[in-house]
DNA sequence: TTAAAGATTACCT
DNA sequence: GGTAATCTTTAAA
């Protein structure tokens, strides 16, 4: 189940991992598996992400209705930090694609703590296993310490949070893709992408309507 | 001004 | 397997 196996993956430079960006979202979201995303003192792999094509007729997206005050960094540039607060507790962020003025965006899911665990476990209390401190979009954002102060960043640049390429090339076999998770519409659309088998990518679970108080 | 829903997680039975 | 916790964003009145 693997239809947008278009374009090969390729470790790329900060350059290239730019433009890479700046370009459709589906090869972005691709290419940001395997790549490193740094706070002060943690490190994560990325292992699992999400595409969300913004104006682009996905209903899924929080910009598909059009800019708002919180998704405006989704229209600018690409490489900057769409971060949003849900759930009353729960921070989240993604990494802004495509051209300036179209409002793409990649939701990281899910990674590997690969630097720093000792500070990442300091910051979540009720983890057992290492695999478990960023697996999840709210326990990646916990984990690396990442909040609101991240919103609208650039990500490629040298400030606070980092993005980095993979230090090595992520095979294009290596990657799965399948339904998207906790959306409520929109599961025809396979724009969940992971690396295949890798113990840090967070379980399917169907979105689940909460009942209303 | 008010209300409803949400790109989730942790803890319950 | 089900649901409570918790609050911002957004749209409607």
């Amino acid at each position: 189940m693997v239809p947008y196996s278009d374009a090969p993956v390729r470790d790329v430079g900060l350059a290239a991992l730019a433009e890479l960006l700046a370009g459709p979202v589906v090869p972005a979201a691709r290419g940001l598996l395997g790549c490193r995303l740094s706070t002060d003192g943690v490190t994560v792999r990325i292992t699992e992400v999400e595409a969300y094509a913004g104006t682009a007729g996905d209903p899924a997206s929080h910009a598909h209705r059009g800019r708002t005050p919180r998704n405006a960094v989704m229209f600018g540039p690409a490489g900057h930090a769409y971060v949003y607060f849900t759930y009353g507790m729960h921070w989240c962020v993604n990494v802004v694609t495509g051209p300036d003025g179209e409002a793409s965006a990649v939701l990281l899911r899910a990674g590997e703590v690969v630097e720093g665990v000792e500070a990442a476990r300091a910051r979540r209390t009720a983890v057992r296993r290492d695999v478990d401190l960023a697996r999840g979009p709210a326990r990646l954002c916990a984990a690396l310490g990442i909040d609101k102060a991240a919103y609208g960043r650039d990500l490629l640049g040298d400030g606070p949070v980092r993005l980095r390429p993979a230090a090595g090339p992520v095979p294009d076999a290596a990657i799965a893709a399948g339904p998207r998770v906790g959306v409520t519409g929109a599961h025809d659309v396979p724009w969940r992408f992971w690396i295949a088998g890798d113990p840090t990518v967070s379980d399917y679970r169907r979105h689940v309507p909460r009942s209303r108080r």
